[in-house]
DNA sequence: TATTGTTATACTCTATAACTATA
DNA sequence: TATAGTTATAGAGTATAACAATA
């Protein structure tokens, strides 16, 4: 998805010294260069804390979830569906921010390959309810003990109580 | 940017029931309705609450540095040369995860308001330093201050020590 | 009149291949 | 040969407008 890379740190506020191999010489007032890059201001924002968070456990998950060609949002359309027996496509979208336009392309293809089912809203004419068939509720079987292991693999550095803060913390923010 | 949705929950497991209005009258085995979307699985995720979190920390700070005309990428850009003047476009994609490619066009636009100015570099006929300007520096004054603005608001739910604990526990997952 | 699902479409973001000039 | 910067371009993700069917 995306290179992470290192990201090595360094305290803020350093000048950047020049030439590390010249340390006699007088340098004349050209332009300096950077020896090691200092992303200390970046890393005390929350936002882009979280984000770089996010991008590494969920290239993660794409990498263990592709064994089931699910991509993060076909799961969690999935999941809902999984824990949501006839939820509509509007509550889908309202649930995972997503635009009615961008959600009908994945309800088809998850319908072609026979992973849901639409089937018609008992009390609303205009919507329909999906429904996972046998082989989706298999298939999610497998998929949801996988992300069960992405979280061992991806949190490995908390604690259990550190996992727990974290996900309490964060939805401090987002709720 | 994206409507967040208040997300409402209910607590996992249930079978969704089917009909409020009617609890007297024995259904057929029709499809269920749901009421109320039930996302406590998908909230037991990191990946899922991290990105939730990001979200809607990155709005907040959209709309807020939108009166600097600057992206979340562009300020990061701008910090990280900043705080490391002479820094080049390869040192920057390898901190920020961007693609080279995907660099050239924000530079350009940077310099074309001259927010930035290309040096060459002191030792690498190849490479070209990055610095920002007078106005790049001034510009940044202001938007640093608005960053930090947009964290007291964004983590107005967290106290200070919380506060500290998440962003401790988002680079345990990431670095 | 308002809402669900849909089509068409545009815009942004991200990714790959290939070129140039310097090391 | 390898690397920094660049161009062109393809693909994925996200956005708005407008329509038919139903409430």
């Amino acid at each position: 998805m995306m290179p992470p890379s290192p990201l090595q740190k360094t305290r803020a506020g350093s000048a950047a010294p020049a030439a590390a191999a010249a340390p006699e010489r007088r340098q004349p007032a050209a332009a300096p260069a950077v020896e090691q890059v200092d992303t200390g201001y970046l890393e005390t924002l929350i936002g882009y804390n979280a984000r770089r968070a996010a991008l590494a456990v969920i290239e993660r998950f794409m990498a263990r979830m592709a064994a089931f060609e699910l991509k993060p949002v076909d799961f969690s359309v999935l999941s809902l569906i999984t824990h949501n027996p006839g939820i509509t496509s509007r509550q889908l979208c309202n649930a995972l921010g997503i635009l009615p336009p961008n959600l009908v392309g994945m309800i088809n293809a998850l319908e072609r390959r026979k992973l849901i089912a639409r089937q018609p809203h008992p009390r609303d004419g205009r919507a329909v309810g999906l429904h996972l068939t046998g082989t989706g509720r298999k298939l999610m079987r497998d998929a949801e003990r996988t992300a069960m292991e992405v979280e061992t693999e991806a949190t490995r550095a908390l604690s259990a109580a550190e996992r727990q803060t974290l996900i309490r913390l964060l939805k401090k923010i987002y709720l």
